[in-house]
RNA sequence: GGGGGUGUAGCUCAGUUGGUUAGAGCGCUGGCCUGUCACGCCAGAGGCCGCGGGUUCGAGUCCCGUCACUCCCGCCA
């Protein structure tokens, strides 16, 4: 008989009824009757019942178990009386009558009980990880995880793709987020930086001729936390794929995403053909470019019904600059006064003047201020425009849309969930694409890069050449689910003369693009197949899948928001001779 | 760097307009209990009310500061 185990603890099957087994595990559980003993032993596979009476030679020493003890027990199978059936256990048709118990460790009195699902502080919770990673939700996220990643590696080898890997410390990159640092011992006052993501490094595989390149890849940002983003650290399906296009990309990665979803989704429908919605009508239909597409309102311009009309705060801007738009929001079933005022409010608190709303009642007769304002005619025709019917709503924003975008998506957001019009049990799958290649930079009063530098635009040297920047497309495009973004992607730009006009519209000089790619631009002189990919971030692809709002839900040891290791203590102080080998002194910042 | 929330027993929380000895559940300790599976019953221990200062005859409660955790903004090509 093996030292530990004949089985583990969520094996045990009426098949066995008779066996002499042993069984090691955590007590999770007692339940002392005095003349007769129940011990809940659980492993990694599950939770078996175990029985001892008063008579048995080892029921003092079962009295004593605390939980989360390990201990090993011995004894018979016996099959459950009708009556004690436990139909929530895999195993609770049978039970163990102990005949035998070893306490291999004992549990100090717990911080953290590991029995119940209640929540609790997560300093807590990331100093006793361990204990943390014992209870049921979170142990199965995790289980979850791994079978995700498999799934993704299995599929992607199955399509052709070999995994490569990439190194970890690289040099800094000048554009996108802050870098962690290393210091180099050999090369006094230089640093490695560990990569943001393999990006120039899954570019070069292509142009040293290897084909569908991925990656489980660890990328490292030195940005703050949040919710759905650990500090520092996270993983990407990273992919790329040489002589292909836009729908090469799409034809490899949408299945992937599609199968892995209905696979573990827990039969929550997955959208079969993801639709392809240009960033453009993004923006204009649901103010995001990343829309929730489980939510069904579609924004609408109605300019036209409040041009010249008894409005005056819209009217008049209209009438100022050609550029000013109104957009509608339609609420189906929001129609009554007291939701109007609430979304009116709210649009106060984030820091609107307000938002206007006309609702349908009565016989499709439009109702509130702006209804009084413009006229039965005009009520009438923005209704018909938008469908709507008595007990329905819509709200009004009006300005620059390139200003109030965002804020109309939020709203556009807001109504639907606080009607419930969005239904939470599926998953909403889109590509949006022709992302601008460039965008306007108020601040700084010039042109920057709107998405990756290193994509190709569309229309390629010509668009450059003969094109207003900022109309320009580039060969862009999101993966986008349930209104989060899990990843961007592009066709690569492989042309050197492309890189550096690219570079130049952006205010980078070639003698720039030359220090700071020039491995790059090197790679793309000597034959640079046409190449793209994408890199969908596993980690929320796992908060999706595992319904959890909070990225630590689905990472075995994350850091709290302050980016520290509360159970290993990192960051953490260094030696005077590990600082003295790297040439580093300290210069601290003043105390208060 | 900025804004919001939270902080009371090992853990989750309650605590009235400022007023005697700060409570409950879980856990812990002891006792009882032969079919529980959130077992039940009885008793007990356990508190710098985050920390510092202030107002007051009197502060868990009001004010100021500070610390910790968290959510958000900035940031995240």
């Amino acid at each position: 008989m093996h030292t530990y185990r004949t089985h583990n603890c969520g094996e045990l099957r009426d098949t066995n009824v008779g066996d002499e087994v042993r069984l090691s595990g955590w007590v999770h559980r007692v339940r002392d009757h005095g003349g007769l003993l129940f011990i809940d032993l659980r492993d990694h596979y599950g939770l078996t019942q175990c029985v001892i009476e008063p008579d048995a030679e080892m029921f003092a020493a079962a009295e004593e178990v605390r939980a989360e003890w390990v201990i090993k027990v011995e004894g018979r199978v016996e099959a459950r009386s009708d009556e004690t059936i436990n139909t929530d256990l895999d195993t609770g048709r049978v039970e163990v009558r102990m005949s035998g118990l070893e306490v291999l460790s004992e549990a100090q009195e717990l911080p953290l009980p590991v029995f119940g699902e209640p929540e609790y502080p997560e300093d807590i919770r990331l100093k006793y990880r361990f204990l943390d990673l014992r209870r049921d939700t979170l142990h199965r996220n995790i289980v979850m995880r791994s079978k995700i990643i498999t799934f993704l590696r299995e599929r992607m080898v199955a399509q052709g793709f070999t995994e490569y890997q990439t190194p970890i410390l690289t040099a800094s990159s000048p554009e996108g987020a802050r870098d962690f640092l290393v210091p180099s011992r050999m090369h006094p006052g230089k640093f490695y930086a560990l990569p943001q993501a393999p990006q120039q490094f899954k570019q070069l595989i292509m142009m040293a001729g290897f084909d569908r390149y991925f990656q489980i890849a660890p990328c490292f940002r030195d940005e703050d936390a949040r919710a759905d983003r650990s500090p520092g650290e996270f993983y990407q399906l990273d992919i790329e794929m040489s002589f292909v296009t836009q729908d090469d990309v799409f034809g490899a990665v949408e299945p992937v995403m599609r199968d892995l979803f209905e696979q573990f989704s827990d039969g929550k429908p997955v959208t079969k053909d993801f639709p392809h919605i240009p960033y453009a009508e993004a923006m204009r239909k649901y103010g995001s470019d990343k829309p929730d597409l489980r939510n069904p309102i579609e924004m609408e311009d109605v300019t036209g019904h409040f041009r010249g009309s008894g409005f005056k705060v819209f009217a008049g801007q209209i009438e100022k600059d050609e550029r000013v738009e109104v957009w509608a929001i339609p609420a189906k079933t929001g129609g009554s006064r007291a939701f109007c005022d609430r979304m009116n409010s709210w649009a106060q608190g984030e820091g609107q003047p307000g938002l206007g709303y006309i609702f349908f009642r009565d016989g499709r007769q439009g109702a509130g201020p702006i209804a009084k304002n413009i006229g039965e005619a005009r009520t009438e025709a923005i209704r018909e425009q938008l469908g709507l019917d008595d007990g329905d709503a819509v709200f009004f924003v009006c300005g620059l849309p390139a200003k109030f975008a965002e804020f109309a998506g939020a709203a556009r957001t807001r109504a639907g969930e606080e009607l419930g019009l969005v239904d939470h049990d599926r998953f909403e799958f889109c590509w949006i694409v022709d992302f601008p290649m460039y965008e306007w930079n108020e601040d700084e009063k010039r042109v920057d890069f709107s998405h990756n530098p290193f994509s190709m635009p569309q229309g390629g040297m010509e668009a450059l050449e003969n094109m207003d920047p900022l109309e320009i497309k580039g060969w862009q495009y999101d993966i986008v689910c349930n209104g989060i973004e899990l990843s961007s992607g592009a066709i690569r730009n492989h042309k050197p003369e492309i890189m550096v006009k690219a570079f130049e519209i952006a205010g980078y000089g070639p003698e720039v693009v030359e220090e700071k790619f020039g491995g790059m631009l090197r790679a793309m002189q000597y034959g640079a197949p046409p190449h793209g990919g994408i890199a969908p971030g596993v980690d929320r692809m796992v908060m999706l899948l595992c319904g959890e709002p909070n990225i630590r839900e689905v990472t075995m040891f994350p850091m709290n928001q302050q980016a520290e290791d509360l159970l290993l203590g990192a960051p953490s102080n260094v030696s005077a001779a590990q600082l003295r080998d790297l040439h580093i002194r300290l210069n601290l910042p003043k105390k208060g």
